[in-house]
DNA sequence: TTGTATGCGTTATCAC
DNA sequence: GTGATAACGCATACAA
C-alpha cells in the first residue's frame, strides 16, 4: 500500500494539485462545491500530507529533541513521561537520546538533531560537560533550546532547575533539628552545578546551626554516585569515624540506599546509630526498610515546565515575536520518613 | 546562522550542483581536482545534506519508532537503553511514544510513525489492545515491524519475547522444592498473553509437582498490578486465608514488593511465615530488605536483539532481499535472593 | 569531465 | 474559481 499524495487526489477529481491543495486548507478562492468533494475523497482515502514535503517547504518537522543523561533513572523516566505527554498534545514528536555522561556523545547528538531539523531542542546537560560550544550553535541557528536540571549558567537560553542549594540546605537543616550534630555528606562528581550546588547547601546549614564544617565528613563518589558508591562509602566512613557520625546526607537516593544497605547487612540500627536522608525522592525511597527521607524534585513538573517554555519559544519565533528566556525554579519538598 | 546547501558550494566554487552533489559522493566521472576542492569546502562550511530533501527523494528517514506502555519502568527503560545504542551506532534517530496502555493511544501512534516516514517500528503491545488492525497497517505498508515482550502471536512479523511460561513454571517448581506447598499468585490483567502465561506456568508447576491447584489462590489485580496492588492483595489474602498459605508467586516485581511492605508492617516474617517470589528482577528487587528472588527478564537483551531483527529486515527491504520473520526467545533466569 | 533537466510532494504566486 | 509554474534541496538520467 502507498500513501496517498496530492497527485492521487487531484487526478481522481480531475482537478489540479493546486486546487486540492486550497480546498483542504479551506481557502476562500475555492468553490464550496470542490470543497466538499475533495475533503470528502480525502477523509475516504486518508490522505495525510507528507511530511517530508512539508518540512522542505516550511523548515518544520514537528518533531522535538531531547537529550539526557540516561535513561535509567527514575527522575529522567519522569520528566520523559511529561515531556511526551505535553509534545503528543500538541502534535508534536519527541526523538530522544542519550549522552551517557559523555561531552563528546552530547556534541555529536546535538549535531544530528540540528541536521534532522528540529524545531525545539531539550538538554539535561552530562555531567562531563563544561564546554558550551554545541549548545551555542543552536542558539546560532536559531534553534529553541531550554536546558533542564543539569543546565550551564552561562548559555543564553531558557533554563528550568531546582534550587539545589536551598533543598539540601533544608534537608541538612532538618537533620539539625531533630538533634544529629556530626552530620556527613556523600557528595557526588566535582563538575556538575548540582553536585556542587547540593554541597554549598550542606555546609551553609552547618555554618548556620553553629556546627563546625569538617572537611573529613565529605566523601567524594566521582563514579557514578550510585549503589555501590554509597556502600563503599558507608562501610568507609565507619572505618574513619567509628560511631563520631550520626547522620549522612547523601546527593541522591541511590547512595543513601547504598549506605542504607550496608548499614542492614552489618545490623546498625538506622536512624537509631546514623541516620540518613536522600535527594529525589525515587520511588525506591518509600519502599525499601528504613524508608528514606528525601527531597522531592517534581520531575513531572520540570519535564512540563520545560517543554511549555519550550514551545512557547517556538511559537513566538513562528510569529516573529521576540522572546525572552524564561528561568524557571521548580519547588522541591522534604518527604520525611523513617530513617531520619 | 543557516545551513549550508549544494546550492551554496556549487555558487562559491563556480561549479554546478550536479556535479557538487557527485563530488560528494565520490562517483568516478569527477575529476580528482574538482573532488578535493569541493569535498574541502564541504567540511570547511560542515556541509550535512537537508534530511528533508533526502527524505523526499529516498523515502528513507532515518529514524525509527517505538511504542511502549510506559516509559516509568524499570524494564522498558533498560530495552529503550539497548534500542538507542544499537540505533545509534547505525545512525539512526529514536522516536519514542507511549502508549499509557490505551488501544486508541497505540493507534493513533501507529499512524503519526507511518506518516513521518519512519524506517522501522518496535512495539510493545498495551495491555488493552486486542485488535490488530494497526498493526496489519504497518505490514501493509511494508514498514518492518517488530513486536517485543508484549506480543500478538498472530500478527504476521517478527517477535521477539520470553517464555512466561517456563519461567514461571521454574519459579513455581523451586518453590515447591523449597517445600513450600500452598503457593498463591497474584496474576495480571486478564488480557496480556504475559500475565496469562504467566499464570499457566504457575498452575502446571503446581499440577505436575503434585500439588492440587486452589482457584481461591489466586488473587486478579486488575488495576495497575503495581505497588499498591501487592499491598492490598497481600492485606485480603490473610484475611482470607490466614496461615494457610506459605508462598506469593507475583506477577511482576512491584506487586511483591508491595506484598513485603504490607508484611514488613505487620511483623509478618519473610520468608518464615510467608516466602515471596516476583518477575522482572527490577533493580529495586536486589536492595529492599528482604531481598527478592525474581526472574531477569533480560532487558537489554532484549532491546538488542529486538532492534538487531528490525536492522535485517529495514536491510533486506532495501536490497529486494526476500525477508523471514524470526521469533527469537530470550533466555530468562531464576534470581534467588532472601526472599525465599 | 561537467552541466542541464527532472522529479520527489507540497504550497504560494500569478495567470487565466 | 481554477490551473500552470516555481521553489524548497537533493540525486540521477541524460546531454554536451
Amino acid at each position: 500500500m502507498k500513501h496517498i499524495t496530492l497527485k492521487d487526489l487531484a487526478k481522481q477529481l480531475g482537478l489540479s494539485t493546486a486546487t486540492v491543495s486550497k480546498a483542504l486548507k479551506n481557502y476562500p478562492d475555492v468553490s464550496d462545491e470542490t470543497k466538499k468533494s475533495v475533503q470528502d475523497l480525502a477523509r475516504e482515502l486518508n490522505y495525510e500530507p507528507n511530511s517530508f514535503a512539508l518540512g522542505l517547504r516550511s523548515k518544520e518537522s514537528k518533531i522535538i529533541g531531547v537529550i539526557i543523561p540516561t535513561m535509567i533513572h527514575y527522575f529522567f523516566s519522569s520528566v520523559l513521561d511529561a515531556i511526551f505527554k505535553e509534545a503528543e498534545q500538541r502534535n508534536y514528536m519527541v526523538i530522544v537520546m542519550q549522552s551517557n555522561e559523555e561531552y563528546c556523545n552530547e556534541k555529536k547528538q546535538v549535531d544530528l538533531l540540528l541536521n534532522k531539523g528540529v524545531d525545539g531542542i531539550l538538554i539535561s546537560l552530562s555531567n562531563k560537560t563544561n564546554d558550551f560550544k554545541h549548545l551555542q550553535k543552536i542558539i546560532d541557528y536559531d534553534i529553541p533550546l531550554v536546558l533542564f536540571d543539569k543546565i550551564a549558567k552561562l548559555v543564553n537560553c531558557s533554563k528550568v532547575f531546582i534550587d539545589d542549594k536551598k533543598a539540601a540546605y533544608e534537608a541538612v537543616s532538618y537533620l539539625i533539628s531533630k538533634g544529629y550534630k556530626r552530620i556527613a555528606h556523600f557528595r557526588g562528581d566535582l563538575n556538575p552545578q548540582n553536585s556542587i550546588d547540593r554541597f554549598l547547601g550542606y555546609k551553609k546549614a552547618l555554618e548556620d546551626h553553629g556546627i563546625t564544617f569538617d572537611p573529613s565528613l565529605v566523601y567524594l563518589c566521582d563514579n557514578n554516585s550510585d549503589f555501590s558508591d554509597g556502600y563503599s562509602s558507608a562501610k568507609q566512613i565507619l572505618l574513619d569515624h567509628g560511631d563520631n557520625v550520626d547522620a549522612i546526607f547523601t546527593v541522591n537516593d541511590l547512595m543513601a540506599i547504598g549506605a542504607i544497605n550496608y548499614f542492614n547487612e552489618k545490623g546498625i540500627k538506622i536512624p537509631e546509630q546514623i541516620a540518613l536522608f536522600g535527594f529525589s525522592n525515587w520511588f525506591m525511597a518509600s519502599v525499601i526498610t528504613p524508608s528514606l527521607s528525601s527531597i522531592d524534585q517534581n520531575a513531572y513538573q520540570m519535564g512540563k515546565k520545560s517543554i511549555e517554555i519550550l514551545f512557547e519559544e517556538i511559537l513566538s519565533k513562528k510569529s516573529n515575536k521576540p522572546f525572552t528566556h524564561k528561568k524557571i525554579v521548580i519547588d522541591t519538598e522534604l518527604v520525611i520518613r523513617n530513617s531520619c
